[in-house]
DNA sequence: TCTGGGGTCCTAGGACCC
DNA sequence: TCTGGGGTCCTAGGACCC
């Protein structure tokens, strides 16, 4: 706890939404809907638009559509996020070098630690108020007239309180809550403002007749440890009278890596659940070495028909970023899930990440044996892979960008028998007109995202692109 | 047309060890 | 022969966040 609001909190506003609107000039002021176009897709993020329709996070897609119809639904474009991202983080840093990201549009910066420190330590009450303020609505004036992109922004003395403030900042706006305002701010809200506190706490909560934050202070630590357990209720009490002395902590490497897939349709049999394992576990392999890392814990991960969900693992005698012995543990702990019924999600992750790649000895033995078994069998190669890629046929997503020949850069807005509409703009140009190719039209090829400014540096390719999302079935 | 994908943290039981 | 007590690791599941 401080007694400077030298905590902020940025937040992006509907960031993918309106990355999409920044870069497509024709959807500006439009409804515009990204998430998973597939039949049990849901929305990612909504723009203030379409949230008017009553479509949010987490919704599914069919459910926005119904809600929504003349939304623009598209496809997410990760890698143009980060692009954005990337020069957003920066922004961040030249105020600190403590930048906590807590994901491509949200991030924690410690004032204190950065160049407006010793100034914001010495300055008398008010003016270090008034110098944060200035701080942040410069900060914001930044990212709009770099990415035309609008953020809100929370400052507070925690993180706790600057995250609140930035909730009630939305969108386009700042908030500063003063040190010592915090049980102020927080007493009359529902408990479920509380990061932390989800739908089932709340729903204990509730039982015990507590709903709003007050309640819970007044509470009392021992009722909450009794009602959610040790840490979290320890937590949640802290957090309702106010307290949060958690600090702003840069570059934290990630714990896990893992890819996951849900299929169209529930797959029945075993040799296409391990086919797909398979393949999930060379895509996540691919990120972990992408990343310099391995690990020692495989986990699969599978959800049934029913939703029920189900996690195996298995954790290996050293940290490794082997495919083959990632493949084969994988598959190994097919064999100790039950699949009657069909699988609708399949997953492949590695824990007990180490920092650095190590050959082992036990990764030669496995990879020598599974090579001399493979000997055995018909020509060099994989076969099977080159065939099922060369039937595939090229797929046009909603939003996706392009190049043709003749026409320049542009986005996919809808394909289907046979034929793809595309939308020819830039971000810096007006609102574009629409043509129609075939889908095989040779002139016609996937393009990487524009940024969204002219003359921008395009971001540089650093982290291998490695996101798992194009090729959504 | 019910319910994504990538993460984090916590709990609890059993194995194992001293 | 009516039973120890911790600590740590592994596994599985669940809540939560964006």
């Amino acid at each position: 706890m401080r007694s400077l609001p030298s905590i902020i909190h940025l937040d992006m506003d509907a960031f993918f939404a309106s990355v999409e609107q920044a870069a497509k000039p024709s959807l500006r002021g439009k409804p515009v809907i990204v998430g998973g176009l597939g039949g049990r897709g849901v929305v990612s993020t909504a723009s203030y638009e379409a949230r008017r329709f009553g479509v949010h996070s987490a919704m599914p897609m069919a459910q926005a559509r119904r809600l929504c119809p003349n939304a623009a639904f598209l496809t997410g474009r990760f890698e143009a996020y980060r692009q954005v991202s990337e020069l957003v983080m920066a922004l961040l840093r030249e105020l600190s070098p403590l930048v906590q990201p807590l994901s491509l549009d949200e991030a924690f910066v410690d004032l204190e630690a950065g160049p407006y420190g010793p100034v914001l330590a010495e300055a008398e009450h008010g003016t270090g108020e008034r110098l944060v303020l200035a701080l942040a609505e410069d900060l914001r004036a930044d990212i709009e007239r770099r990415t035309g992109l609008t953020a809100s922004v929370g400052a507070a003395g925690s993180k706790l309180m600057a995250k609140i403030a930035s909730e009630r900042a939305k969108p386009d706006g700042l908030v500063l809550i003063e040190p010592g305002q915090e049980r102020a701010v927080l007493g009359p809200m529902p408990v479920r403002a509380l990061p932390g506190i989800g739908p089932a706490t709340e729903q204990v909560l509730r039982r015990a007749g507590l709903s709003t934050v007050a309640e819970l202070a007044e509470a009392g630590e021992a009722e909450l440890v009794q009602l959610l357990g040790k840490a979290h209720g320890a937590g949640v009490h802290q957090m309702s009278i106010g307290l949060d002395d958690r600090p702003v902590v840069a570059d934290q490497d990630a714990k896990s890596v893992s890819v996951e897939d849900t299929f169209e349709v529930d797959l029945a049999d075993r040799d296409r659940v391990l086919r797909e394992v398979e393949t999930l576990a060379l895509r996540c392999v691919r990120r972990l070495r992408g990343a310099g890392r391995s690990g020692r814990t495989v986990v699969l991960k599978v959800r049934r028909f029913d939703f029920s969900t189900l996690t195996r693992s298995e954790t290996l005698r050293g940290p490794t970023d082997d495919e083959t012995v990632i493949v084969e543990t994988a598959r190994r702990l097919v064999a100790q899930v039950d699949i009657t019924g069909g699988v609708r999600l399949l997953g492949v992750g590695v824990a007990q990440l180490a920092d650095y790649t190590q050959e082992d000895l036990f990764a030669q033995a496995v990879r020598e044996e599974a090579q001399a078994a493979a000997a055995g069998d018909g020509p060099e190669g994989e076969p099977e892979a080159s065939e099922e890629e060369a039937a595939v046929v090229r797929r046009w997503l909603p939003g996706q960008d392009v190049h043709h020949a003749e026409h320049g850069p542009g986005w996919v807005q809808g394909s289907g028998v046979g034929r793809v509409t595309v939308r020819f703009e830039t971000p810096w140009s007006g609102p574009g007109r629409v043509r129609t190719f075939a889908i095989e039209d040779p002139a016609l090829e996937p393009a990487r995202p524009l940024p969204l400014r002219e003359g921008w540096p395009v971001a540089s390719d650093e982290d291998g692109n490695g996101d798992g999302n194009e090729d959504q079935p």
